[in-house]
DNA sequence: AGGATTTACGTGGGCCGTAATTATG
DNA sequence: CATAATTACGGCCCACGTAAATCCT
C-alpha cells in the first residue's frame, strides 16, 4: 500500500473512468490500473465493477472511498502542522 | 512522502537511534537516514536533534510523530475494515 | 579514538510508457 | 466494431547496500 495508490484509487472512483483518472493524474492507464489492481490484490477484495463503460464502486470499494479520503486528509494535516510548528518558534 | 518513510520515522523516533531502528525494520542505516532527511526536507524543518549518542525528537518531531502514528492507524483501519466488507456480503 | 550519522557510488528491482491483447455492448 | 481495461515487454530511475568520510564528546 502506498499514498500513490491511495491517490490513484479516490481519482478512479471519482471519474467512474480508468481514462479520465488516468489524465487527470498525468499518468497513462496501464500503471494507473495496475495501482487498483495491487490495493485489490492487498484488500483481498475486489473494489470496482468493471462494466464496459468503465468502473463503479462495489461496496467495499465505498467503504475505502471513506478511509482513503481520511488518510489523505490526515496526512495534509500533518504537514501543515508541522510546518506551522518548525517555523513558529525561534528557528535559530 | 511515503507510509515507508513515515514508518522510518516512528521507529526513529521510538528508538532514538538510527542503528535499532534499522535493525527493527530490517533495513541498513543509510538508507534509514535518508528517509528522515527527505522527511525534514519536505516538511522543511528538522525533527530531530543530533547526538553523539543518537536522535531525539524535537517539538516539530514530537508533533509529526502524533500525526504519523494516526495516519498508520487510519491506515490499518482501512484494510481492517475493507476486508471486513469485502468478505462479508455474499460474495458470489 | 569510539560511536554515531551522513555522503559516495555502483547495482538490481520496480514502475512507467508504448504497444498488443482481451473483453463487452 | 468501438471503447474500455488489462497484460507484455523494454528501459530508466530510484532506493538499497557496502564502503568511505565526517562529526562530536
Amino acid at each position: 500500500m502506498s499514498l500513490t495508490h491511495i491517490q490513484s484509487f479516490i481519482a478512479v472512483a471519482e471519474e467512474g473512468h480508468v481514462g479520465r483518472a488516468a489524465r487527470r493524474l498525468h499518468l497513462s492507464q496501464p500503471p494507473l490500473s495496475r495501482h487498483i489492481l495491487a490495493l485489490e490484490d492487498e484488500l483481498g477484495t475486489p473494489l470496482f465493477e468493471r462494466t464496459s463503460r468503465g468502473m463503479r464502486l462495489l461496496p467495499a470499494g465505498e467503504t475505502f472511498l471513506l478511509h482513503a479520503r481520511r488518510i489523505l486528509a490526515e496526512v495534509d494535516a500533518a504537514v501543515h502542522t508541522v510546518r506551522k510548528v518548525g517555523t513558529g518558534p525561534v528557528e535559530q
